[in-house]
DNA sequence: AGACTCGAC
């Protein structure tokens, strides 16, 4: 380790207050590793929520609405359900639990099916996209609230349902706040139709639920106690200007203190940071002296492949270190084991979305005090923990309490399309628990309207034939509008692969340490008229070889996301079916394909200026090829591009070479009010 | 001249 004239970070924090205390009762722990599992149904007994069971179901009994405080390790998700089916509430019906993220649905419905020793499908299942394991039989049922949404489009009461849990509810996903106004809908239009009552319960992790309680009309608040064992949390007593070192200080300063079995996690902000900090680790861990012990250090981000993310999950030698470097994907969606320590540099990358301009922009920001809670408790799962904040307890003090619910921080062209298909009368003013900005909602209804799926008859907005087709889709509206253009263009089956490469993560992958290996494996693929046609190859050179692992690997092409970009491309294609669209190929001409793009992608377009920049035509301002693009080092005149991205700069991402003839075509008083005002 | 937080239908 460098020799270092300053006290490193960790010397200076000074003790704050703990998290949870510790609330141990005799006989209330779970068997820990070395022991024999109890059976099931035991271990079920031994949930802090068992001694809850009584009390719980005769509120739950006479309550049309409650909101459920629940600590990680309660049990609320797993036992709610099963409670209400034992003490026969709701069974006239369907229960619905959902969740924001497929594996949690998939997983939970493992385990409960489990617990009431039946087959997964039969009294519990669950359904998220492309799979549906339940039968007439299935009373509990788990589910994305994703799908909850889908299927509430044709059937805006949710009859199956007798009780709908939204759960995770604090992590506020555009989803499940759309939710919260589909079930509450749901529940008074029953109620005046005199139909079978809806229930329903609200659940979260974090204390901060007046907004829900609110919500339902003062609904009860219920607190179950947690088995969160306690964490430490330790400030900085100085404000740090330089997170990575400090982060770097101090996890060599545990490193050297602490014994080997402690595995850290820190948290940072994003792949290039953490590759690079994942380097230096190494770098110093190499001339340590003898007394310190070995060290491996693991990165972590979503667009790892999946074989690389696993390796998390694997102990370190016995004998070494394992320090995980991680975006905020450690959170939520990836629970890692053994953490005795969390870093948390107080910094994440997230979207803000500014609704005049329409864009979207990545910043690195600060967390919220509710994410840096849920951060600290990734290290007391099964011991307690200790918690390093790098920023003082002042600073602390200065977050915002809550993250800004997603509604507020995106663009809600696809919200306005799903709460018009789902006929909600006057969606300007719709009952959000958190409503985002008048503008914000103009502006989507606008675009929607330029897309040709609204129409406006004095202050009321509705979906247009093309609207409600639009809507069908499981797609932003820009790309359902290009799907259903295609068969004009005579290349829908072109286009339902590009938008289907389009709507998944991205299927290329970019190791940053073997990028001319990958550039030059890629050249093969690289059309001249931009991104999607340069995907398009790649999707075809995968289907050429079957799909086969090893031309993925050697092609540096993601093959989970690749998997994916088949199933979603089938789905989108019977929906096509289903809409008697007729399915023509290009048969390998392009110009059509691009001709089809222009049309459906005009709103995002730029022009070439004679300074070599590029102008977006929507908004007039500058913007600038992403380096990540086959075109970076083209000047195209045209182009319309999937996205924009601030970052250092506004960059176009996915772009697609166009004439500016197929964009007057595509939308001709669009183009010439835009001309107007840019003009003046 | 230079880059990609996390999810989901």
């Amino acid at each position: 380790m460098p020799h270092d004239p300053d006290p490193p970070p960790a010397k200076r924090f000074k003790p704050g207050s703990p998290f949870f205390r510790l609330n141990k009762k005799p006989g209330m722990l779970l068997p820990r590793k070395g022991n024999a599992p109890l059976p099931i149904d035991v271990q079920r007994k031994h949930l802090p929520i068992y001694q809850a069971k009584s009390q719980l179901i005769s509120q739950l009994r006479q309550l049309h609405n409650a909101v459920l405080i629940g600590e990680t390790g309660s049990g609320k998700t797993t036992q709610i359900p099963q409670y209400l089916y034992e003490a026969g509430i709701g069974r006239q019906g369907v229960v619905a639990v959902t969740q924001p993220r497929r594996v949690a649905a998939i997983s939970l419905a493992g385990r409960v099916a489990e617990e009431k020793k039946t087959q997964l499908g039969k009294l519990v299942g669950y359904t998220v996209r492309f799979e549906d394991v339940t039968s007439a039989e299935t009373k509990l049922k788990f589910m994305t609230d994703g799908m909850l949404l889908r299927e509430a489009i044709g059937d805006p009461l949710l009859q199956r349902y007798t009780v709908v849990i939204l759960d995770e509810a604090h992590e506020r996903t555009v989803h499940t706040d759309v939710l919260f106004g589909v079930v509450k809908t749901a529940q008074r239009k029953r109620r005046e139709q005199n139909k079978f009552p809806l229930k329903v319960l609200v659940m979260s992790a974090t204390m901060d639920v007046d907004l829900f309680s609110q919500y339902f009309n003062k609904a009860p608040v219920l607190y179950l106690e947690g088995r969160q064992h306690p964490i430490q949390i330790y400030y900085t007593k100085q404000q740090q200007s330089d997170y990575l070192q400090a982060a770097l200080v101090s996890i060599f300063q545990i490193h050297q203190e602490a014994p080997l079995s402690h595995d850290i996690l820190v948290f940072l902000t994003g792949q290039e940071e953490i590759e690079a900090l994942a380097r230096t680790c190494r770098d110093i861990a190499k001339h340590l002296p003898e007394n310190c012990g070995p060290m491996t250090v693991i990165p972590l981000y979503a667009s790892l492949p999946p074989v690389q993310q696993l390796r998390v999950f694997q102990p370190a030698p016995k004998g070494c270190r394992k320090v995980i470097l991680s975006t905020n994907i450690a959170e939520t969606s990836v629970t890692i084991s053994g953490i005795k320590f969390v870093i948390d540099t107080g910094m994440v990358k997230a979207k803000k979305y500014s609704p005049d301009s329409g864009l979207e922009v990545l910043a690195v920001q600060r967390v919220s005090k509710a994410q840096a809670w849920q951060r600290a408790g990734r290290a007391g799962r099964e011991d307690s923990g200790l918690c390093y904040r790098l920023y003082t307890e002042d600073e602390f003090d200065g977050f915002a309490s809550m993250t800004v619910p997603e509604i507020q921080r995106c663009n809600l062209a696809s919200v306005m399309l799903q709460l018009l298909a789902l006929r909600i009368p006057d969606v300007l003013n719709f009952d959000f628990v958190s409503k985002p900005s008048p503008e914000a909602i103009c502006t989507a209804i606008e675009q929607l309207d330029v897309l040709g799926a609204v129409e406006r008859k004095d202050d009321q907005v509705t979906l247009t034939p093309l609207g409600k087709k639009m809507a069908s889709f499981p797609l932003e509206p820009r790309f359902a509008k290009t799907v259903l253009l295609s068969p004009e263009f005579s290349c829908a089956e072109e286009v339902l692969t590009i938008v289907s490469l389009l709507s998944v993560d991205s299927v290329l992958y970019n190791p940053p340490a073997r990028r001319e290996e990958v550039q030059s494996v890629r050249r093969k693929f690289i059309s001249s008229e931009g991104d999607h046609v340069t995907l398009l190859s790649i999707y075809r050179g995968f289907k050429n070889v079957g799909g086969n692992k090893e031309w993925c690997r050697e092609n540096f092409v993601n093959s989970r996301n690749m998997g994916l970009v088949a199933e979603v491309r089938s789905q989108l294609r019977e929906i096509c079916i289903k809409l008697g669209m007729t399915l023509e190929s290009s048969r390998g001409d392009m110009a059509n394909v691009r001709r089809c793009l222009a049309h459906g992608l005009f709103m995002n377009a730029a022009e070439l200026q004679p300074d070599g920049g590029y102008v977006a035509l929507d908004s007039h301002q500058p913007v600038a090829i992403h380096p990540s693009s086959v075109l970076f080092q083209a000047k195209p005149a045209y182009v319309v591009f999937n996205e924009l991205l601030q970052t250092s700069k506004c960059y176009m991402r996915d772009l697609c070479l166009v004439d500016a003839d197929w964009l007057h075509e595509a939308a001709p008083e669009y183009f010439r009010r835009k001309l107007r005002t840019g003009k003046s």
